[in-house]
DNA sequence: ACGCCACCTATTTTT
DNA sequence: TAGGTGGCGT
């Protein structure tokens, strides 16, 4: 690891260097996230830049409060809090926040995530029969979207019929988000460029806000993203970029590394620095990297070093089946783990697809091994969250029907599908939202009257608590309203058991605090509910789990999962022919892509590095033969060596090391 | 409103 | 093979 204070040549005029945009390739372990945050504290106490002046922009949430901290112990508290760092996403927010009435947008707009959109795409194709690939439309809107082709161009430029058809839903959908007051994750890119090249004003503001601009990632970033950038950046052109071409394994959702040559032509002052000193792996695993990632064509040569001793071998292990593989690693994990007398936090497993962590999982299991698997479900996809976040979103946004749906009757109110089928009817003739629907009195004469009072007590409650939140304290009142709810109750009768129940409670209470925490966070802004569930969407909550990170466990991810991250000891399984590559990756582009994959993987090392794969394994069921990995056989071989993993470890040695393991376990408790 | 059966599909995932 | 979804029946 390079020290805390040093920084070489190439890290320091990156630093230093003003006055025109520049481009950091930063290969991986190079130090780049200490270029960012240290530019950061160079510009605020050299340049006198002052820090409200300055974004820094990065791809997650987790990276964003990650530099957040980092650059917090560079510089005094005071000059650290008025400095912007977050997602693109979250940027384009605040800026909707502001000005969204610009764009047409009402105030307490509504952020839709995948599973609200996936439900909007359903809708609009519920008569369509089912001959429209709702999952293949969802994803092209997204990805016109992130190319910022908006639906009229989409309709123009339709080839083919399924292309059409895509497109006169996505005119659709960009048309019902809008009645919806909503947007989804795209949007809040998307609709910032329209703000800004629509409104001179507006851009020179922003532009002046934000005098520096930096970026991390790069190679990740979409169309539209390059776009607000391009907006962004003003006359002054404070544009720091950092990334590595080589890392680019996001093309698949939108993602075009060629953004990093579109700048060299956009941007002609642009000064280009490399840095090539890797501080992260020893030589062997370094250079196994390095020749892997020869293979692919290169815009900017780049050639990692490192000072680093030559340390072990790579190993290529061949395994009978991902089962004998999984007990392979494990076993080696578990040998290594007593011989070096380190952490099982410092071993890694990584993979290609999500299910091949399924025979691991069951070895480590077995063997009682604590293991972490990234990726799990996310908090937002339990229904109770779903609720209560519905709930806040039709206070927020009476406009949004599908939250009013999803809660017009949970907990029950009688209030039954024909009662909801009257007023979707009523709505539309007069093209207004259900919620306004349901307010108005003309309804009467479509609705029994019993209905109508049942519905009518349902829209003066939301309205009395939409007062409610106006002025008082946005987190006591959603309390109040869960109360007032019954949710409890509801939940209660709804779950199975009442473990259940109270677990689901628990989620619902977990909420609440985070919507506490943030209200406290944000008093000053002085945000409405809306805002609060905005942020709430985005930023999610995934924060709580890097709280706990604590625990000492193996970790298990996809190679993408894996990517920012760096591991003792890393384990890579199934490099195989049709696991990676993947079989769909035949074409040069992807087979490049599942490349630059392998070398995310292999350079997360820092000490030992092992690839293995299997000689069969089902497929879909069938069981069939498969082959080793192209990529193994482009790799150096001075710096790996070949191990039979029937050889080394036994089933019975397996099985000893895990009693031993065991009795390690106990003695320990006692 | 819920549960069961049949059918379909099977990379990577963040916001 | 397994898990998820949609439609239909109770």
């Amino acid at each position: 690891m390079q020290s805390k204070t040093t920084l070489n040549p190439q890290q320091s005029y990156a630093i230093n260097h003003l006055g025109s945009p520049l481009l950091v390739l930063a290969g991986a372990g190079s130090g780049k996230t200490r270029v960012i945050t240290h530019k950061i504290a160079h510009l605020i106490q050299q340049c006198g830049l002052e820090p409200r002046h300055i974004t820094a922009v990065t791809f997650t949430n987790k990276a964003a409060r990650e530099m957040k901290d980092r650059v917090g112990r560079l510089l005094p508290k005071n000059l650290s809090r008025n400095l912007t760092i977050s997602t693109f996403h979250s940027l384009g927010l605040g800026m909707l926040r502001q000005e969204c009435h610009h764009l047409g947008y009402r105030s307490g707009f509504s952020i839709y995530d995948t599973q609200d959109t996936e439900a909007l795409v359903r809708e609009l194709t519920a008569k369509d029969a089912n001959e429209v690939d709702r999952s293949g439309c969802r994803w092209q809107i997204s990805h016109w979207k992130n190319a910022l082709i908006m639906p009229e161009a989409a309709l123009q430029h339709a080839e083919d019929e399924i292309g059409f058809t895509h497109a006169r839903i996505y005119a659709r959908y960009q048309r019902q988000l809008s009645a919806y007051n909503a947007l989804d994750f795209d949007d809040l890119v998307v609709q910032p460029v329209k703000l800004l090249e629509q409104h001179h004003d507006i851009r020179e503001r922003w532009q002046n806000k934000i005098r520096h601009l930096l970026i991390d990632e790069y190679q990740d970033t979409n169309g539209a993203q390059y776009a607000l950038m391009r907006l962004l950046v003003g006359v002054n052109q404070g544009l720091t970029v950092v990334g590595d071409d080589d890392q680019s394994v996001y093309a698949w959702r939108g993602a075009r590394p060629e953004n990093l040559a579109r700048l060299v032509e956009d941007y002609p002052s642009l000064k280009v620095i490399k840095l090539e000193q890797n501080y992260r792996s020893t030589e062997h695993i370094l250079q196994t990297a390095n020749r892997l990632i020869t293979n692919n064509s290169h815009l900017f040569e780049k050639r990692l070093w490192s000072a680093q001793e030559l340390g072990e071998r790579v190993r290529i292990v061949t395994c009978k089946s991902p089962e004998h593989e999984a007990e392979r690693v494990v076993s080696e994990i578990l040998h290594s783990q007593f011989k070096r007398r380190d952490d099982f936090k410092d071993y890694a497993i990584l993979y290609r697809g999500n299910h091949q962590a399924r025979p691991l999982e069951r070895v480590l299991m077995e063997h009682h091994i604590p293991y972490k698997i990234s990726g799990s479900t996310s908090f937002f996809e339990h229904s109770e969250v779903k609720d209560v976040l519905a709930y806040l979103r039709l206070i927020a946004n009476p406009d949004d029907d599908p939250a009013f749906l999803r809660i017009v009757n949970t907990p029950r109110r009688e209030i039954g599908a024909a009662t909801l089928e009257k007023l979707g009817q009523y709505a539309n003739q007069r093209d207004i939202g259900l919620f306004a629907a349901s307010q108005e009195l003309g309804l009467s004469q479509h609705l029994p009257s019993s209905a109508r009072l049942r519905l009518e007590r349902f829209t003066d409650w939301v309205q009395e608590t939409s007062r409610k939140a106006q002025h008082g304290d946005a987190s006591k009142i959603t309390r109040s309203m869960i109360e007032e709810i019954e949710y409890r109750d509801w939940l209660m009768e709804t779950s199975k058991k009442p473990e259940i129940a109270e677990k689901r409670m628990n989620n619902v209470v977990e909420l609440l605090d985070w919507l506490d925490r943030l209200a406290k966070d944000r008093l000053d802004q002085s945000e409405g509910i809306g805002g609060l569930v905005a942020h709430l969407c985005l930023v999610g909550l995934l924060d709580r789990n890097s709280d706990q990170q604590t625990g000492n466990e193996v970790n298990l991810m996809t190679l993408h999962a894996a990517k920012g991250l760096e591991f003792s000891h890393v384990w890579i399984v199934g490099v195989e022919e049709n696991l990676l590559p993947h079989h769909s990756s035949s074409e040069d582009e992807q087979l490049e892509e599942e490349r630059r994959l392998a070398y995310v993987g292999i350079t997360r090392a820092r000490k030992t590095l092992s690839l293995s794969f299997s000689t069969s394994r089902t497929r879909s069921g069938e069981p069939c033969e498969c082959e080793p990995s192209r990529f193994l056989g482009e790799l150096p071989t001075e710096h790996v060596i070949w191990e039979d993993g029937a050889t080394r470890a036994s089933g019975a040695e397996v099985r000893e090391r895990g009693k031993a393991h065991l009795a390690n376990l106990k003695a320990m408790l006692s």
